[in-house]
DNA sequence: TAGATTGTTAATCGATTAACAATC
DNA sequence: TAGATTGTTAATCGATTAACAATC
């Protein structure tokens, strides 16, 4: 009938399956990089994961990675096709949210960098928090907000606000011109179809580890 | 051929998949308990999440959640069934490895305990760090993991350690007899067969999000 | 060459959707 | 009662695995 929220606008080639696992062929390269390996094959790489390794060629065949019968992948051509493939080294300008502990460790985060993403600013309504600045990014009261979006184009925000909040402000973002929605917040959002939500959903990943016990 | 890491030990009545959905009925199930609705049908849940409600039926059969014909199901009655099937009653002790940016903003995370996770203590070797207290969870040297984990028993960690130092950190903690590792490192571990490692994927969400632009 | 590994097709498996009888 | 909604079975769809010819 519907398509999820998260899938609903590009159909790209990748399934969510597909992106989870080329994200960590792509962590596998790096550090296969790092050890000076020239090349790789799919069941060292399935071996890693666990997986099937006819998994591993499927979803490389769609990179266009070019394997070699008999030796595998090349490491380094191999690294590079699927950030391009993924869209790595494009850049994504995001704002984010809510400037608490989360929206501030994200702000840090090493990696985002080497995936593209780029955090121009955050955003919150405590006087506290304004004007802080944390890896050059500073602390905007939410009043800038309209501005800031007009200004930078930006059309992708995390959310990292309270879970009470979450709601209301989401219905702002929506007003201003919003598209994507990261949510890290434990609250399904409301919104129009022509928005799409992705929900963090941290304590899926927790149950995903170990069911009992 | 093999199962994936993360669902190879236990092998619950739920797919990863459904475990998603159930941690976004239980958010939906919440708010709906603050608006003070008492029912609620598997129509208005998915259309929340654009899903098909008869995948909301299924699910939720699997909670023996007593929908009634007619009415829906009782929102209240609904919620405590989803917490029981997915053990957020039950008590879940963790260690934080990595006293980052991440691993104090997980530390302070007011969501973990409505899902039963409890944060006992983290861990770092930066001498700076070692003392620091955060919502009454103290951070110690990692020196003292061995004994901390033989005392409390404790056997699944948060790993929020420097990517460089991941599988390092990983090899230790396997041999101390951790079995069950929430990898929030962009970084895939090499670990013997028993240990389960989840890879909380950050940037794998980011691109489900949007895949164009 | 001989053997290992890719790329790809076919077979299997599981998850989602559709349909509908039961029921409140 | 009549109509809406559940619970569940059957049908469809997509993802994973197996198999194997091509090839380096």
């Amino acid at each position: 009938m519907l398509l999820k929220a998260s899938t609903k606008v590009t159909r790209s080639k990748f399934s969510a399956k597909a992106i989870e696992r080329l994200t960590l062929y792509h962590c596998i390269l790096c550090q296969a990089l790092l050890h000076g390996e020239d090349f790789i094959s799919s069941a060292q790489i399935a071996s890693l994961l666990r997986i099937d390794d006819s998994q591993v060629r499927k979803d490389l065949a769609l990179c266009q990675a070019g394997g070699k019968a008999k030796i595998g992948y090349p490491v380094k051509t191999l690294k590079i096709a699927i950030e391009y493939a993924l869209g790595f080294s494009r850049r994504k300008e995001v704002f984010i949210i809510g400037a608490g502990n989360l929206g501030f460790a994200l702000a840090q985060y090493d990696d985002f960098p080497n995936y593209g993403i780029d955090v121009l600013a955050l955003f919150d309504n405590n006087p506290d928090k304004i004007g802080q600045k944390i890896k050059k990014k500073e602390v905007f009261s939410t009043d800038e907000l309209p501005n800031a979006i007009k200004r930078s184009n930006v059309k992708t925000v995390i959310l990292t606000v309270p879970a009470d909040h979450a709601q209301e402000v989401a219905d702002k973002l929506v007003t201003l011109g919003i598209a994507y929605i990261w949510n890290f917040t434990p609250c399904v959002l409301k919104v129009p179809d022509a928005v799409t939500v992705h929900y963090e959903n941290l304590m899926s990943g927790f149950l995903q580890l170990r069911t009992c016990d």
